[in-house]
RNA sequence: CGCGGGGUGGAGCAGUCUGGAAGCUCGUCGGGCUCAUAACCCGAAGGUCGCAGGUUCAAAUCCUGCCCCCGCAA
């Protein structure tokens, strides 16, 4: 079919290769515009952006998409269908309306459940034991479409944001070739979403990651792999940022307050929480590499004693 | 030229300001103690102090340039 493809980050590019090698034809790849970014505000391109040059697929990098000068672009390519995936810009009706077989969207949840910005981190902050993709039909408000497909992914036991979003991201892509083809055959089965069941998840802040030591140790741990490897959960330790990596749950009360080092040793560390303690495992001191705790404690001299604070 | 931290035996740090014998905690290897040990005691190996120049009687330390890692901000 001829694909017109929109999105952005890593989540989408898995997607765009398995169009590729599906033997699709994609006729265009838009993305959002080059931004300075990094360190030394270098001007840097978008994941998806990158892969589409080394494809040879025209880029397009509307600031937004609404114009309507990119909708006439858009039109004149004349798609069969285009596909969304993690793109980062609203569609107004009047690019939903262009292919013949419509929008299709991957979104990275079980729809309903995680409509928004940040499904991925969510479902782990949350605890949930199982996520998935589903792909659907754009409709004008967001995650709303009736959906095509869906493919359940289980959480691990140490499942983190980074790790779930890699897991999805190539699910999500086989999942659309499925879904196109279903499409082409007229086999596709459109079912609306429960709306009872739906949640709605915004996106990620950065301070969501400052550790509220008075939460208890469960919630801090799911946090930590939620936001790990971004933006993380981190806390303060003496003036400076100290990011957690990884947190075991130590299912023990401790005198003492919140955020205080209850027990230390030659290759661990725990801290009391609201409930429980939790033990670190691997760490990230500001301006350092990240460290096994071990190691961290060879360096640096914690006493018992010693306070993490919110920041 | 966005702001800042850092590159020192295998690991993590100190030492740099106030140049002058390579330090600390741990790991490794050997030996001892012990029923035993990841515990303890004794001993040993292992480092071009990121790279290249410069200043100096003397540079990890001061000066110049470069490479690499990381936090913030975006």
């Amino acid at each position: 079919m001829k694909v017109i493809f929109m999105g952005t980050p890593d989540f989408s590019v898995p997607a765009l290769c398995a169009l590729v090698e599906a033997g699709h034809d994609v006729l265009a790849v838009v993305t959002q515009p080059d931004k300075p970014k990094g360190r030394g505000k270098e001007v840097s391109t978008t994941p998806v952006k990158e892969k589409a040059l080394e494809y040879g697929i025209p880029v397009y990098q509307p600031v937004k998409a609404r114009d309507p000068e990119f909708v006439k672009i858009l039109k004149d390519l004349n798609p069969d269908v285009m596909v969304v995936a993690a793109f980062g810009q609203l569609l107004p009706k009047s690019i939903l309306d262009i292919p013949k077989f419509g929008c299709i969207n991957i979104h990275a949840s079980l729809l309903p459940k995680y409509r928004g910005a940040s499904p991925i981190q969510y479902v782990v902050i949350n605890g949930e034991e199982v996520s998935g993709i589903t792909t659907m039909m754009m409709a004008e408000a967001l995650d709303t479409g009736d959906m095509l497909d869906q493919e359940v992914v289980v959480l691990d036991k140490k499942e983190t944001g980074g790790s779930l979003h890699e897991k999805l991201s190539h699910v999500g892509g086989k999942l659309l070739i499925k879904t196109l083809k279903n499409i082409e055959d007229g086999t596709a089965v459109l079912k609306k979403q429960d709306e009872s069941q739906m949640c709605y998840v915004g996106m990620i802040k950065k301070n969501m990651g400052d550790i509220d030591w008075s939460m208890d140790a469960v919630s801090i741990e799911r946090l930590i792999r939620g936001l790990n490897p971004w933006p993380s959960a981190y806390t303060d330790w003496d003036g400076k940022v100290i990011k957690l990596w990884d947190a075991d749950v130590v299912d023990q009360d401790y005198e003492g307050v919140c955020g205080q080092v209850v027990e230390t040793g030659k290759d661990h560390l725990v801290v009391k929480t609201g409930k429980g303690g939790l033990s670190i495992k691997e760490l990230q001191l500001q301006g350092k590499k990240r460290m096994e705790i071990g190691a961290f404690l060879r360096g640096y001299q914690i006493e018992n004693g010693t306070v993490f604070k919110h920041m």
